[in-house]
DNA sequence: AAACCCATTGTAAACGATTACAATCCGTAA
DNA sequence: TTACGGATTGTAATCGTTTACAATGGGTTT
C-alpha cells in the first residue's frame, strides 16, 4: 500500500530514531561517520526519497514561482520563458507555468491555482481581454509578489519590464514616413491594453511630426490576432480605403492583413507596405519578408525574473521598478517602397 | 512575521478547538450553523486560505501531473498542452509544464523537477538527443505512471499515442509520387528517434512500390530545427545534386530547405517541391504554401491525458495500449508539379 | 573523586490540516 | 430518576520532516 519509504521506515529498520536518521541523510557534522554509513545504505536499499511536501510544510516555502502568459503560439513568449527559466534555475527555484489563453477568466483561474501551490511570486503578461485588477492586488496584499512584463497594468503598484512602446512605434511610423509613403494607417490593439495606447499615441505624434494627414480612418482597432488584422484590411479593401503603408500592432496582425491582401489579388509592398510589431519568428520567413520592432524577449525574460527574486529574496523588497529595455527596427521587404527605390 | 492565517489563529481568536474550525469551514453536517457562520466571518476576516501544502501532506497525493515537452515555439505542442490541459482541468488536476529544450540533460532535470513535487504522473515526449530510458523505467517502478505521446522510446512499456508514421510517410511519397515527381529524395529525423525510422521506412517502401530509383544518397539524416533543413538542402545544391521533390521529416525542416533554395534562386515548386509533416501554423503562410501531415493536435493532448489519468485512478491500471490516431494530408502549393499540372 | 567537556543520540514539539474517537450537554422516553 | 440518543465540540493522533533541547556515556582535567 505504501508508495514511498520514510524517515521513519528507515529508523524502525536500524533501531534508531528518525531524527538521527534526518541528520545523517542532510550530512550533518554532529553524526558518527559510522552511523551516516550504515543509515545511507539503509536509505538506498529501501530507495528512499525525501518527501518534499513535508519539507515545504516544515520550512513554508515552495521554492517555487509561477508563470501566466496569454498564450505560446508565437515564438515571442517561449523565448521570454527561456530567459525567465535561466535565472529561476541558476537561483535554485522551480518554475510552474500556466497559459491563459487571453481570457480574464483563466487568468483568474492560474492566479487561484499558483496560489494554491504555495508559489512565493508570480510573473505575468496580461490577456489582451483586460486586468483582474483586483486580484492582481489581493495578491500583493496577501504577501505574493507580482512582477509584470510586456503588458502592464496600469493601476497596480509593482515592478514591470516594459520596452518604450511609444518611441518605438514613433521611430517605425518614421521609417514608414522616411520611406516616401503617404497614406499611412495603423492597426490598434485591443483598447483596454496600455501598450496599445502607446503605440497609438506613438503613431498618431509621429504623423504629426511630419505634418502628415491623419484622420478618424487612420486608425483602426484591430487586436492581437491574425484574424483581427485579416478582417481590418478586408474592411478596408471593401471600402475601397487603402492606405499605402500600414503599421499594425504586431507581427500576427501585419501577418493577416498579408494574408488579406494576396487573397485580393493585391501585393506587399507594392501596394501596401506593412509593418509588425515584437518580431515573432515568422516575420523573416513569410514572403515578403516582414519589418518589426524586434524585442530582445530573452533579456526580458531573464530581467524580469531577476525583479521578482529581488522582490522575493530581498528584505525590506525593493520599491518597484519600472525597467524600460531597448528595441530594435529590422526593415525587411515588406516595407521598402519600390516606386521611390526603384 | 506569519504571512498566512492558519486554523489555529481562526480557533485561537474564537476560542474553539481547530477541529471545530476545519469542520466548519469544509460545511460538515455535525456542526451547529450558527458556529459555522461566526468561523466562516472569521476567516474572511484574517484572510485565512487553507495552506495546500498541508492537505497535501495529509492526503497524500498532490492531484498535479507532470508534462515534459522538448519545446513550444512551433504550434504543434501548444496545441497538445491545450488538448491535455482540458482533460486534466475536468478532472480536477494540475498541470505542471516543463521544457526539454531538446536535451537529455534539461529533460531528466525536468523529470527529476516533477518527482520532487510528487506529481502522480507524467506526460513527456522525448526529445531528439535520445531516451533516458533507465530513468524512465524507475519512475514506473517507483510508482509514478508515465505516458508518451508523438516521440516514444521503444524500449519502455507504457501507455503511448502516436500516429501511424510508416503509413502517413507512405502515402506523402505516394503523394509526390502521383504527382510526377521523379526523383524524390527524404530529409529524416535524428536517427535514434522512432518517427524518424518509422517515416523513413514508409518512404523507402512507397519508392520501391512504385519501383522509383533509390540510393543511398535519397535519405539524408536532417534533424529537426529549421537549420538541419537549411543545411541539408544547400548541400545538395553545392553537390550539385538537386532532387524534383524532397519529403521533409517535419515543417522546420522543409521550412529550411525553403529558405535555402530562395537564397540560392531556386524555386519551390518549380525547380524543387517540397512536403512537410507535422502541420505547424506556418505552413500555411509561406511562399509558397507548404503541403503537410495534420496531426489531430489537440485530440493527441486529450487523449494522452486521459491514459494517464487511466493509470492514476484506475486500480488495477489498465495494461498499457498504443493508442494510433488518424492524420491526413493537407496538399497545397509546395508540392503541385507544374509541367504535369499546367 | 568531583567536575567538566565532547561526541553522539534520543525526545518531543513544530509545520497546517484532517479525522477517529471521546466527551459534553440537553431533552426525552422508560 | 435513570438511561439513552442526538447535537455539538474537544482531544489527540496522523501525514513526513526538521530541530531545539535534553540525555547518555566516556574521557580528561583538577
Amino acid at each position: 500500500m505504501k508508495k514511498y519509504a520514510t524517515l521513519k521506515d528507515i529508523a524502525s529498520a536500524l533501531r534508531i530514531s528518525t531524527a538521527t536518521v534526518s541528520r545523517a541523510l542532510a550530512d550533518r557534522w554532529d553524526v558518527n561517520a559510522e552511523t551516516k554509513r550504515i543509515v545511507c545504505e539503509e536509505a538506498k536499499r529501501q530507495n528512499y526519497k525525501p518527501n518534499p511536501i513535508a519539507k515545504r510544510l516544515q520550512n513554508r516555502h515552495s521554492k517555487t514561482i509561477g508563470l501566466v502568459i496569454p498564450e505560446f503560439r508565437s515564438s515571442f513568449f517561449p523565448n521570454i520563458i527561456a530567459g525567465v527559466q535561466k535565472v529561476i534555475d541558476e537561483a535554485g527555484y522551480q518554475l510552474l507555468i500556466t497559459q491563459s489563453q487571453e481570457s480574464m477568466e483563466i487568468e483568474l483561474r492560474n492566479l487561484k491555482l499558483l496560489e494554491n501551490n504555495m508559489v512565493e511570486g508570480i510573473i505575468i503578461s496580461i490577456t489582451s481581454e483586460g486586468e483582474n485588477s483586483d486580484y492582481y492586488q489581493e495578491l500583493i496584499d496577501g504577501g505574493i509578489p507580482l512582477v509584470f512584463f510586456n503588458r502592464v497594468p496600469s493601476k497596480i503598484l509593482a515592478p514591470k519590464v516594459i520596452i518604450d512602446d511609444y518611441k518605438l512605434a514613433f521611430f517605425a511610423t518614421e521609417h514608414l514616413i522616411y520611406n516616401g509613403f503617404k497614406k499611412i494607417y495603423h492597426f490598434s490593439g485591443p483598447t483596454n491594453l496600455t501598450v496599445s495606447k502607446e503605440r497609438k499615441r506613438g503613431f498618431i505624434d509621429a504623423m504629426k511630426k511630419h505634418h502628415k494627414d491623419i484622420s478618424e480612418n487612420s486608425v483602426l482597432t484591430a487586436g492581437v490576432f491574425r484574424d483581427n488584422g485579416y478582417n481590418c484590411m478586408l474592411s478596408l479593401i471593401n471600402k475601397n480605403d487603402i492606405p499605402d503603408a500600414i503599421f499594425c500592432f504586431n507581427d500576427p496582425t501585419a501577418l493577416g492583413a498579408l494574408k488579406a491582401l494576396k487573397n485580393e489579388g493585391l501585393h506587399c509592398p507594392d501596394d501596401v507596405a506593412l509593418m509588425g510589431f515584437s518580431e515573432t519568428e515568422l516575420a523573416q520567413l513569410v514572403e515578403p519578408t516582414l519589418t518589426s520592432i524586434e524585442q530582445p524577449t530573452f533579456e526580458m525574460g531573464e530581467t524580469v525574473a531577476q525583479l521578482l527574486l529581488d522582490q522575493i529574496t530581498l528584505t525590506p523588497p525593493p520599491n518597484p521598478q519600472t525597467i524600460c529595455l531597448t528595441a530594435k527596427l529590422n526593415v525587411r521587404k515588406s516595407s521598402i517602397n519600390l516606386k521611390m527605390n526603384g
